[in-house]
DNA sequence: CGATAGCTTATTGTATACAAATGCCATTCG
DNA sequence: CGAATGGCATTTGTATACAATAAGCTATCG
């Protein structure tokens, strides 16, 4: 990851996700360049990996623009994503192995400390959230299914808000996890789909209710 | 589309369908760039293309190769197209309107029309039936949704067997669409989304018996 | 005899110069 | 005054040269 593209592609995905490059706006290879201090070519690079994920898009003259992402945009993704993260966790209830149960045990377990603290450690809770669900997707065993899901789950509106909480949404996500682990548990690929379509949907009205009334920042929640 | 990477995106890709390039092997750059009759430059933007459609693979140290695929790899393919392809149905029975059901209607026509025939006509029903689905897509109204579709039918072995059928089957695609039209009718999502999941999954499982068997070359049919 | 260090070759990554295309603006003509 | 046209500026596309990296091979040492 020391490749000029790739640190073009870094320096450009978090500056579309910070908002520095403003949603909407044209982006132009040579002003990208000179901002990641490489050449044009592996900035054309990383525009291309940008743009099969939706971050970046280009008109019919070939001109790049950041995406922008409308409310109806973002349902839909999350549609998407409860489908295919229940998709997952029905293949993984079939295939999981002992070890990866332990884990994402393991996972739950410091995800619950991390929240219960006196001090509550959001970012340690996302970050053991995340190791929590991609257990899941490499116990789906299907290149094809993660590669669609880093598609709706990396999207820059999700991320951007991302590090907004409430802590009792993160508290049903830890006890949605534990009713997984039961699923998981026996097996019951139905059940488990059934949990996690639930999991993302939830997600999603706590943040579309935050948003929708404009007012409430802070307390909607996307850790799912 | 008269660009250059343009070009040697077209013609890699067919390559690969046609099976010139070997799946498994490596393709280098400055060959293809020959093959191609134009430089690397273009070249290097249509792998970075294949590779995101998994049509090419590259290993750690950034060498390309067309991607092989196993029996498990196509039936999760098959899986996830039958998982997207009724959710667009679904979608699209909420949304679709009187035009698109009438083009509808008049491409199963033109495709029954291409069966019925005493000298059937193949390649027009694959053309009728392929518009007949992307008009489900287009009253999804969901982009997302269309790029992940595309993932899933545009795979090599999908492709390169394409063009084996067997009339029953066609037929029976007929009849599908038929009973999918009658779901728009009554704006079903969930009747739809069922007969859908049907129509997929009868399509791998002609295909499946056909090549698992190995004999019987020609009677499967991917045309769903 | 096998392993490995170092050299050689093959392949991909990057920068840069130039070509092609597109957009923009001003000017002109109806 | 509005639309069309021509030319200039901006932006992207392509070729090419060179740099960096990985692979393969050979020779040497344990």
């Amino acid at each position: 990851m020391s490749r000029a593209s790739d640190r073009a592609y870094d320096h450009i995905r978090s500056m579309i996700l910070s908002g520095e490059l403003q949603s909407g706006s044209q982006i132009r290879e040579e002003a990208l360049a000179e901002l990641c201090g490489v050449s044009r070519t592996p900035v054309r690079d990383a525009l291309r990996r940008l743009e099969a994920e939706m971050f970046v898009r280009r008109n019919e003259s070939q001109r790049s623009f950041v995406a922008d992402w409308s409310l109806d945009d973002l349902e839909d993704a999350f549609q998407l994503r409860a489908m295919l993260e229940s998709h997952a966790a029905k293949r993984a209830a079939a295939r999981i192995s002992r070890d990866q149960l332990a884990r994402m045990r393991s996972h739950n377990a410091q995800l619950k400390q991390a929240i219960d603290a006196l001090r509550p450690d959001v970012p340690k809770f996302l970050d053991h959230n995340r190791l929590f669900h991609s257990i899941i997707l490499e116990a789906a065993a299907s290149e094809r299914l993660a590669s669609m899901l880093l598609q709706v789950t990396e999207q820059p509106v999700v991320l951007r808000t991302a590090r907004q909480y409430d802590l009792e949404n993160l508290r049903r996500s830890h006890h949605e996890h534990d009713e997984l682990l039961i699923a998981f548990d026996n097996r019951d690929g139905d059940w488990a789909a059934a949990v996690m379509t639930a999991h993302i949907r939830r997600a999603f009205h706590a943040y579309a209710e935050a948003h929708s009334t404009n007012t409430e920042i802070g307390k909607s929640n996307m850790a799912a």
